[in-house]
DNA sequence: CGAGTGCTCCAAAGCGCTTTGGCTGATTTG
DNA sequence: CAAATCAGCCAAAGCGCTTTGGAGCACTCG
């Protein structure tokens, strides 16, 4: 069922079954009802190659994927994508992945925007200067940042939570406490988040008066064992610390599993707390001792940023509108004063 | 830059330039040459739309992704997708994820398909009688089930790895070490997966005249949390088993913190072997005592698919071929003999 | 009463590509 | 040597939709 034959059968043209189907005011509400109803008796759907080519707008958002036999995707992507598809679902949005070498992924973006596959396009997981963003921001293409760079000339939207914020927070109560040696378990430190935490928690530290050492700070691809090996080297180090912030709940498993390995305790030798994406499969309430962290639905912001590329689409948002969400420290059994 | 563009600079028809480019014989070699220069140098790209409408191809293979506020996307997905992006990354092949309503997917797949959007779609996590599997072989796609179904009437393409051997193989190395209670702690065992494990369990320990009782299966949502409750229902009620198959590495977690807690210790008094489809973020030999696995890699499947999902569209690939992979079952110091 | 004003609707021109059905001029063939 | 063949190219017809530029037809208003 096409476009034409609908119209014929109508004894329309194309035309007014077009506008009428696309809510355009020149045709009469009964004209509309009646091919609404049509179209909905006999499943019309346009054709949305063909819709394509003659508007240019795709119904799709698109994603780069850098791909290759080392790199690995995050399974945060998975949770970000859950929340993504919960509405993109609800708006009959389609997702494409582009998956791209990780060393190129500016000839995908080129790509996918010459060839105009997608309305709108995401990044994530943002470098300071980051270069897809200028290259997206010159493109042309409405898009919307998971995170944030740094040092860019320009401004453009997007969607971050307060990563500063959060680490800050979870070392100025880790000082309250009397902890003097504090330790950072970091994700890639060439990212904006782990930048950002990294900075809360050394402004947190410095408002004690304190500092946080070269080897106090790890930085790391998040999977379990690296958690493990970044915490032995810091316990097993001289200036153990009594307190670790980690940035995933992945790696809080290695740090668990490391201190046991020594045979100290959690919070008695050492307390923890981690960043906590909230993910369905892994809870730190869980945690053989439950585990404190700083918690932001990773979820959520996915839902979000999918309602905000399609505002962006259909015209509605505009400008380089930057949201950062807070986050939430939650405490539990993982956090106790310094052990004296 | 255009067809009609680069055909009016090269003072040759639209058709000729276009057969030169697709490869079609019936244009010389000479002339063919010429265009693909031009082309090049021209930085000539096809509009992907146009040729869509024209030919109905789209170059991107499709999924239907499941949705919804209790649904949570599976973490094995993410390295499934990295397989797939990798082997599709190279055949500039696009993947485009259809979010769909849990309940009611059948609609996303038709509307894909009347669509025309995608070439070729890919299904995961089959049931017994998938009404999917019906659905999308009545609509006459290309495709290819990640995993099988069955009591189907008829066949299809498949590639799934060998679960009723794997788990066959595992207990009945565990019965050959004395073991006489086992239990299983599976995944939905609505899925086609879990049942092949539970089946190739009963079938090892049928062999040794044991059986496996009702209440020594768990069906559930493959979490840690999961995996902890089921491990401790187990372990404390009558007839606590000596030895725990674990369909996946993460329920495992759960296992192994339920035995502590319950100060019992692996494989002293628990024996333990977890599927393990190989994350790089948790690996079984970083586990406290390493575990032993059945073992297959998710991402290569991933990578298969693709290139069989390629295959089908360029017409290499035809028929219902069904490919099984093997599993390995990786020993390490999860298991021991029963205890006396 | 004639011009102006809305309101509906339509024919036709694209969008950029592939593909069908020729049309040429050169080469073979009986 | 006329007829058949063939390689190489082209014009034009779609593919199914949106959108431009009117057209027709009440009505209103000075």
């Amino acid at each position: 069922m096409n476009l034409k034959q609908l119209s014929h059968m109508l004894s329309l043209s194309q035309t007014t079954v077009s506008r009428a189907l696309n809510g355009y005011p020149e045709v009469s509400e009964e004209t509309r009802r009646r091919v609404m109803d049509a179209a909905k008796r006999h499943g019309y759907r346009p054709n949305p190659s063909a819709r394509r080519l003659a508007t240019g707008k795709s119904g799709m958002i698109g994603y780069v994927l850098p791909t290759g036999a080392a790199v690995d995707i995050d399974p945060h992507f998975v949770e970000f994508l859950s929340g993504l598809g919960d509405y993109a679902r609800s708006h009959e949005l389609d997702l494409v992945l582009s998956p791209a070498d990780a060393d190129d992924e500016e000839t995908t973006y080129r790509r996918i925007v010459a060839n105009r596959q997608v309305d709108a396009v995401y990044l994530s997981a943002p470098r300071p200067a980051d270069r897809r963003l200028a290259l997206v921001n010159t493109l042309g293409i409405p898009f919307i940042v998971h995170g944030r760079s740094e040092g860019l000339d320009f401004d453009y939207p997007y969607l971050d939570i307060d990563n500063e914020g959060a680490f800050h927070e979870a070392a100025r109560l880790l000082t309250q406490l009397g902890h003097k040696r504090l330790a950072l378990i970091n994700g890639n430190d060439r990212e904006t988040f782990a930048i950002h935490r990294e900075r809360g928690m050394r402004r947190a530290l410095a408002a004690s008066g304190l500092t946080l050492g070269e080897r106090q700070v790890c930085s790391v691809t998040m999977t379990e064992e690296n958690g493990y090996r970044a915490a032995r080297r810091l316990i097993e180090g001289d200036e153990a610390p009594t307190a670790i912030l980690c940035s995933s709940l992945i790696m809080a498993l290695g740090v668990v599993r490391a201190v046991r390995d020594l045979g100290l305790t959690i919070p008695g030798d050492l307390s923890l707390v981690a960043h906590d994406d909230v993910f369905p499969w892994l809870r730190p309430e869980n945690f053989p001792v439950p585990l404190s962290t700083t918690r932001s639905s990773i979820r959520l912001a996915g839902a979000r940023v999918a309602e905000r590329l399609a505002a962006r689409i259909s015209g509605l948002e505009e400008g380089a509108r930057g949201e950062v969400w807070p986050v939430d420290l939650v405490i539990r059994g993982s956090v106790a004063g310094a052990p004296v």
